[in-house]
DNA sequence: CTATTATTAGAGTATATACTCTAGGTAGTC
DNA sequence: GACTACCTAGAGTATATACTCTAATAATAG
């Protein structure tokens, strides 16, 4: 699942085979988008060079520059794959109450897109400073996500799992949800004695799913309660001190590559 | 109350006047660590060099790399002042119970004092890859940071504001807490329309309050709950949908000089 | 086969950035 | 008045960065 980034850019490749047997090799403009992503990922977009992304491909500067105007370009287009991505997971269904499945999907995929373009939030606010197209976007993007996590509780409400809130409310929990989510990565990164991309483990990334739940727990109903904390108890974080966790690095490591 | 942050700084000069009667002039070191903290914040640190720090001051970039090795020591030195004021803030009075206002001092002066050092959230995991010695320092300041919001909850419940939690949803909600802190002022910057810096306005600044307080509703005792209610109302937006809020300029803007 | 279009290499460039080095001032002290 | 410690100016530099330009090579269409 955590692989669902790139999907959209290898279908797009190996649709193409035309003529002959072997897949046709990605085209370029594809594998600048995926290397870039690649290396922001890992080193952040700050210390990315267009110069870097095209050595990495080994191909000439004045080839990537073929391909895109600049490096705005080329994160813009990025964004709009990951726009793509988060909009297809947060896809309310309209014709059938909300199970908790659906629930643990939300969550997993979300913490999963979030992995696989990382380097976008954190040097969010550099990104729209520099591109007035992606603020425009990314501007609504969040009032969709918004919007979807509001649906989501509202679903919840509608099948039982939740108790009913007033509108006003819920929309404050929405941003709460969200404020959590978004920023559940940097903590991570922060929190952590050594340098930030190292040491990143599965267990950790999805405690954010844990603390996402933890802000539910007073809204479960009776019916309810005891399957949500068990589903939350799944992804609770095994030392007592969340930011002392660094120290040993329990869990499965997650590799870039 | 958010002048706090360089009082620090105008307080080492203004002692230390000596035989001149008029106020002895800033000493050049400070006034590199006022210009720095000014212009970080108002463009961002990435887009602030040495030189025109240098330039801002109308110093020779001799004179600034005389008094600082580097940049990532003007930044560092700018932590310990930031550090500083939130413990100060953070100073948990333990022979007393804790008050509904003492809540609100909390908060307004944790949201005071992450304006007055927006630039360093911003760019919090550069910032810490460049300087191990700031990475150490802000781990164990995030980890006070936890340990005071989880012991302003048991003072909360102490008090008999809200009602007691077992320790490890207490310590579960504090991260949420801080991760909502944190995270309001980028959310504020990107949920704009125009640029970053431009329009923050107090009301929004504060509406950081509300959302903070929104996690504290379920856990509110009977009679309590009326009176957090209302001192939350007084945070609330007034206009319906937080990210809209941009295109009419309310609430009075925020100056950076 | 030819003309056109798409793609690529690679050298090059203007600007910026963090930082150094030398020389010279200034202020207090004996 | 000379000695010393502190402070400052300003020119300079090595490196990096985003990006351009030209010419050559593939791919495709007619």
């Amino acid at each position: 699942m955590a692989d669902r980034a790139i999907q959209g850019l290898q279908r797009q490749s190996t649709d193409a085979h035309t003529t002959t047997r072997i897949a046709e090799p990605m085209k370029t403009r594809d594998k600048i988008l995926l290397s870039s992503l690649d290396l922001f990922n890992e080193r952040g977009e700050r210390n990315v060079t267009t110069n870097h992304i095209a050595a990495h491909l080994a191909i000439s500067p004045g080839n990537l520059y073929y391909h895109f105007r600049n490096k705005s370009d080329i994160i813009y287009e990025i964004f709009l794959e990951y726009e793509k991505l988060v909009d297809f997971y947060l896809d309310i269904p309209e014709n059938r109450p909300i199970t908790l499945d659906d629930l643990t999907f939300y969550l997993e995929s979300v913490f999963d897109g979030l992995w696989s373009y990382r380097f976008f939030h954190r040097d969010l606010e550099y990104l729209l400073d520099s591109d007035q197209r992606l603020r425009q976007d990314y501007r609504e993007f969040t009032n969709r996500c918004l919007a979807a996590i509001s649906r989501i509780f509202e679903k919840l409400a509608e099948a039982g799992i939740i108790e009913p809130q007033p509108e006003e409310l819920r929309s404050a929990m929405s941003l709460n949800v969200w404020l959590v989510i978004t920023n559940w990565m940097a903590f991570l990164k922060t929190a952590h004695a050594s340098e930030a991309s190292a040491s990143l483990t599965l267990t950790e990334l999805k405690q954010g799913i844990y603390q996402v739940l933890t802000l539910e727990i007073p809204y479960l109903t009776a019916d309810y309660r005891d399957q949500v904390m068990t589903l939350r108890e799944k992804y609770r974080p095994r030392l007592p001190d969340s930011a002392d966790a660094s120290v040993s690095g329990q869990g499965e490591p997650i590799g870039n590559h």
